[in-house]
DNA sequence: TTGTTATATCGCAATATTACGATTAATTGA
DNA sequence: TCAATTAATCGTAATATTGCGATATAACAA
């Protein structure tokens, strides 16, 4: 049904994915990217660099706004954006948490 | 249009963006949990555990076989599958690179 | 062979995502 | 004030994802 039963997890579960799924499109990878680069950038900045058009481009800030990874600062008519420091290493943790360990070496398969 | 413009990006930004998309469902995140915890599961064991539909946990063991995360084995009428070691650590590096650089602390906003 | 069990696949409905043209809103500069 | 600039939002088309009932497939057990 395209709708995600996200109820019968557990917090923990549906938040790696939230966190996931944002990083999951190459277009905000790639804005992460530049955000880090630059260490700053203005939404035409990334229209230029990516070759994606600025409403785009909009949409998918706003998505990595919604979660959180970066944030943004009107700046007259432009609207400065970056990395959220906080919310970016917390989501480290995150990731190592889950990734961290090691397989076993004994899989069946 | 729900297409991604996958070839104006780099092969890095859209391997990410694979990856981090098959995380993306915290059904697959519970998944590939249970698999660490047991070590090796069948199909059965995840729909009893999660609570999806048998043809649902098929789909999403099938997507993250796709990106090679986990691989089955057959035994008998059942399908055994585990982590895939070697494609977890590529994986395990891939999120290190892009995740465990420490984001600037003169930012703008 | 026949029934049972386990999983995959098909087909579909509901919803989500991606992308963009057109428009709007807000600020700056002349 | 008026034009220019920048970014957000609206509306929409195309496609993807999620979930599941029904069915197919494959192996085993009796």
């Amino acid at each position: 049904m395209g709708i995600t039963k996200s109820e019968i997890f557990t917090d923990a579960q549906n938040e790696l994915a939230t966190i996931a799924k944002v990083i999951g499109h190459p277009a905000r990878v790639a804005i992460l990217q530049y955000l880090f680069e630059k260490n700053s950038c203005v939404c035409g900045d990334l229209v230029n660099e990516i070759g994606l058009a600025q409403p785009t481009i909009s949409q998918h800030l706003r998505e990595l706004k919604n979660v959180g990874l970066i944030k943004g600062d009107i700046e007259g008519t432009r609207v400065c954006y970056c990395i959220d420091s906080d919310k970016w290493l917390e989501v480290q943790n995150l990731l190592m948490h889950f990734f961290n360990r090691n397989p076993a070496d004994n899989s069946c398969c």
